[in-house]
DNA sequence: GTGGTCTAGACCACC
DNA sequence: GTGGTCTAGACCACT
């Protein structure tokens, strides 16, 4: 982890790797569960994702969750 | 449309008043299609879209489109 | 408060009232306490106070509070 | 810069790493002086600076300035 | 000179 | 066709 400048770079990178074997469309879980299952701020969790919307490698539905997209590599 | 300050709120308003009647997850008109019917350009109305995405208004998937959320009113 | 499309305009309306009499640079109170006031829900004071900063009636600090700018009318 | 998808992520980064050494409430240069100092357009320099606001490194006071905000890291 | 808005195009990746 | 990024200008209000 020492090697990223900022942690939801980090986080970012996690969250790749984690869902690199999931399904498109498959739910994640929630920002706060991603926080307390990485020992990191929810605030770190919600940019690093809010980075991986718009990279496309997730997408969001208000008030319902957040999704694979189907730009995962 | 001369009684709002900035174009953007009046395709806000133009838009919140449209979705009003329609279903949640309704595929709305494409950025461009929306800014040729309001005579307006697409940068401008991709600031109003944005902002009724951050109000929980309408939520985007890239790549595939603007829809309905549910907190419409 | 009838003649208001959406209550985020009879915010507005209200809070420009409130602040009128108020000297520029004054902290308003926080969004949630405003809230509680009007009796009305806290998202929706969220977008009053938006609205008015892109006025230019208001302007935030982030993590410090909400304050009366200089465009006040 | 070239490992930046975008170039309002190589902004934002570069924005980061400018501040980190400044005190809060520092005002930074305007938007279109950075856009030169970047060989880079303004509206893309506004983008970057509206995500470090959202991300409270940065804030705006209108017709001011833009300052650093008291989340740098 | 500042932030803010707006235009009228462009190119990209993905579907 | 979609959203997303980016350009290179413009005009505005206020400081």
């Amino acid at each position: 982890m020492d090697k990223f400048a900022y942690k939801y770079l980090f986080v970012e990178y996690r969250i790749r790797e984690f869902i690199s074997n999931l399904e498109v469309d498959t739910k994640l879980n929630g920002e706060r569960t991603i926080a307390k299952e990485l020992g990191i701020s929810y605030m770190t969790v919600r940019k690093a994702v809010e980075n991986l919307v718009v990279d496309g490698v997730l997408y969001k539905i208000p008030k319902r969750g957040t999704y694979v997209a189907d730009r995962v590599r």
